[in-house]
DNA sequence: TATTGTTATACTCTATAACTATA
DNA sequence: TATAGTTATAGAGTATAACAATA
């Protein structure tokens, strides 16, 4: 115990090497099902990020989402285009453009994100047993830490 | 606790909602930091395998990874143009070319996997405690199980 | 016929560069 | 000048289609 600490453990190494495949394969997998709602990650994590944290700019979005503003013009377009999202002034500076849900963005979002039946939670459920399932719970919330920096 | 098992526990949906929205929100950090060795994740992925698995031929590599048999040759030709894997022929099947590390693929292999200067490393040590570690570590164990479904 | 691998081509996501409008 | 947003263009990664060689 104390060794760990006094060392230094390649503990952390590990960690980072491992993390960084594993996302790359996660990714593929997670993309190769789930055609579901026809919708790319990165539109989905908009969505999200939308309905949790209310209406935003488009730069606040780029930033948020670790993209360059141009990027998250072209997603918005898109995602503008699909009915799911709704532009409308900002108040008070003239420069910004206030992204919000529609009616129809919020019903993905939710829908997107909780749905129960899709490939992802079917596997978890049938490969994973509830203590498993805790962890990797706390593991997520430790890892969006992570995804923020 | 048994009314965890019960009832059909929100747990498994949140796990599954949050890990995709994650994965994509991850895959941009990681890829926005982290230029270090110029190995894209598929690339280290790749060369990981290699040094985990052995030699394998390029459809073999292909379902591994999930990505079309068309588009891990491109990967290998780049690799191979890069001096990290070589070609050999199939002892007994003349269709099949097995791929297999260089020294120089090996070394990066094992650096990529356990560099401990990137930004990832640096993060995680600044991050997190032991304790935290420790369940990271679990957790990707589980998710590797989950990457291979 | 089925399998392994390649080349040709296109799409998605994200990047940089250059621009307009507003602060 | 600095900030918010857009359009134009390019690169990486992966997809589908069509093909050649071998089993």
């Amino acid at each position: 115990m104390t060794l760990d600490v006094m060392m230094e453990s390649p503990l952390v190494g590990d960690v980072a090497g491992n993390l960084r495949v594993l996302v790359g394969r996660l990714l593929r997998a997670l993309q190769a099902q789930d055609p579901e709602d026809g919708l790319s990650m990165s539109k989905v994590s908009v969505l999200s990020r939308l309905a949790d944290d209310g209406p935003a700019s488009a730069s606040t979005l780029a930033s948020a989402e670790r993209v360059r503003p141009q990027s998250m013009s072209a997603t918005l377009a898109a995602l503008e285009a699909e009915g799911l999202v709704a532009r409308r002034p900002h108040p008070t500076d003239r420069r910004q453009i206030l992204i919000e849900l529609t009616e129809q963005g919020w019903q993905t979002a939710r829908s997107a994100r909780r749905s129960r039946e899709d490939w992802l939670t079917r596997v978890l459920e049938s490969e994973y047993d509830q203590e498993e399932l805790r962890l990797l719970s706390r593991a997520i919330e430790l890892l969006e830490r992570l995804a923020e920096r």
